[in-house]
DNA sequence: GTCTATAGTCCGATAGAC
DNA sequence: GTCTATCGGACTATAGAC
C-alpha cells in the first residue's frame, strides 16, 4: 500500500464536488480536479470510470445495501409498502442534510449528471424487481412495485431535501395516500387479501 | 430552406440507426455516420447536439405532441387516468412496431443511450406535470399522476413491443388495475369522489 | 506514465436560394 | 445584397490503449 497516495480517491471525491460547486461541472476539467488532488488525470480514471462517476462512486454501495433490505425484508405480502418503506427509513438524516442538498443541487444544474443519476435509479429499481421476485413475488407485480415506489420516495426524497424539518417516512406516506386518493371507481378491482 | 442536398438530416438519421444496428453504438463514430451520409462531421453536429442525439430527434416533437395532449384532455378530475390515457391510446402501432422494436434494441443494449432515453422520459413527466397544473391539479398530485403514469405505460409499453397483437391500452389498463390491487387496507384513504 | 482516437467547439469561408 | 446550409480545419478534453 503506497502510504503516500493513500486518500487519493477521497481527494479527488471532495475536490470534484468543490470545484463542479464553485464553476460548474462543464466548465472543470478532469486535469483540474487531479491537479488539486495532487495526481495525474490517469489516476483519476484509474477510479472513476469517467468524469460524472466521482459524483456517483458512493450510490454503488448505498444500492446494494438498500438491495438486500429489501431481499430481507420480513414479508412481501405488501411489495409497494416494502419499496417505499426501505427507502423512506434509510437513515437519510445521518448522511447530512446539507451534504445531499448541496449534491442534489450540482446534478440537478447539468444534465449530464442528471442523467447519470437517473440510471442509476433505474438500476436500483431493476434490482429492487428482481429481490422481490426472488422472494416469490409475481414478476410483473414485483416490477411494477419496485418502479411506482421509487417514484413516491423520490417526491418524498425532493420535498424532504427542500424542506424544513419533516420527517422524510412521514412525507412518503403521506404520498402513498395521495396515489390511492386518485383511484377512480370505474378502474377499481377488489382487493386481493 | 431547401437545398439540392436537403436530405441531410434524414440520411444522418438512417446511416446512424443501420451502423448502430450493425456494430453497435460505441464501434460507430461520428465520421463513419457522416461518411456515408456524403456530408462531413461538423455537419452532422449541426443537426444533432451530440452523438446520442440522432437516435433521440423525433422524440422531441412526439412529446409536444402529447403534452398538448394532456393539456387539451376532456377533464382532469382523473389525473392518473389522463397521463395513462394520453400515452396508451396514442397511434404507436401507427408508427411501426418493429422499427420501434429495433429502435429500442440498440437503446436497451447500450447504457449511454438508455441514459439519453430516461432523461427524455423524465422530461415528459415534468411536462405532464405542468400540463396538469395549468389545468388546476395541485402540484404535489400533478407530480404524481405523471411520475406514477409515465411508468406504469412505460412498463406496458415494454410488455406491448416484446409481445405479439396485444392492445397496449389493454395492457395499460390492466397495469393500472394491477396498481390498485396492492393498495393494503391500512394505508388506505377514502376516495375523494 | 505516455500516446492516441474520438467527441464536440469555434471561426471563417463558400455557395445556392430568395 | 441577405439568409441558410455546408464545408475545412484547427483546437481542447475525455477516455481508453499501449
Amino acid at each position: 500500500m503506497p502510504r503516500w497516495e493513500h486518500g487519493s480517491e477521497e481527494r479527488l471525491k471532495q475536490a470534484a464536488m468543490d470545484l463542479f460547486s464553485e464553476q460548474g461541472f462543464e466548465d472543470t476539467s478532469v486535469v483540474q480536479i487531479a491537479e488539486r488532488s495532487g495526481v495525474t488525470t490517469r489516476t483519476f480514471f484509474r477510479y472513476f470510470s469517467d468524469k460524472r462517476e466521482v459524483l456517483f462512486a458512493d450510490s454503488d454501495t448505498l444500492r446494494s445495501e438498500l438491495v438486500r433490505a429489501v431481499a430481507e425484508a420480513p414479508d412481501v405480502v405488501d411489495p409497494l409498502q416494502v419499496v417505499v418503506g426501505v427507502l423512506s427509513t434509510f437513515d437519510w438524516e445521518g448522511r447530512g442534510r446539507d451534504i445531499q442538498r448541496r449534491r442534489y443541487a450540482v446534478i440537478a444544474a447539468n444534465p449530464e449528471l442528471m442523467e447519470r443519476e437517473l440510471i442509476k435509479n433505474a438500476r436500483m429499481a431493476d434490482e429492487f424487481a428482481e429481490a422481490l421476485r426472488a422472494r416469490g413475488v409475481d414478476a410483473r407485480l414485483a416490477r411494477l412495485a419496485a418502479r411506482v415506489g421509487r417514484e413516491i420516495f423520490l417526491l418524498a426524497y425532493e420535498e424532504w431535501l427542500v424542506g424544513g424539518s419533516a420527517d422524510l417516512a412521514v412525507i412518503a406516506k403521506d404520498m402513498t395516500a395521495l396515489l390511492w386518493s386518485m383511484q377512480s371507481p370505474e378502474t377499481t378491482t377488489p382487493p386481493s387479501r
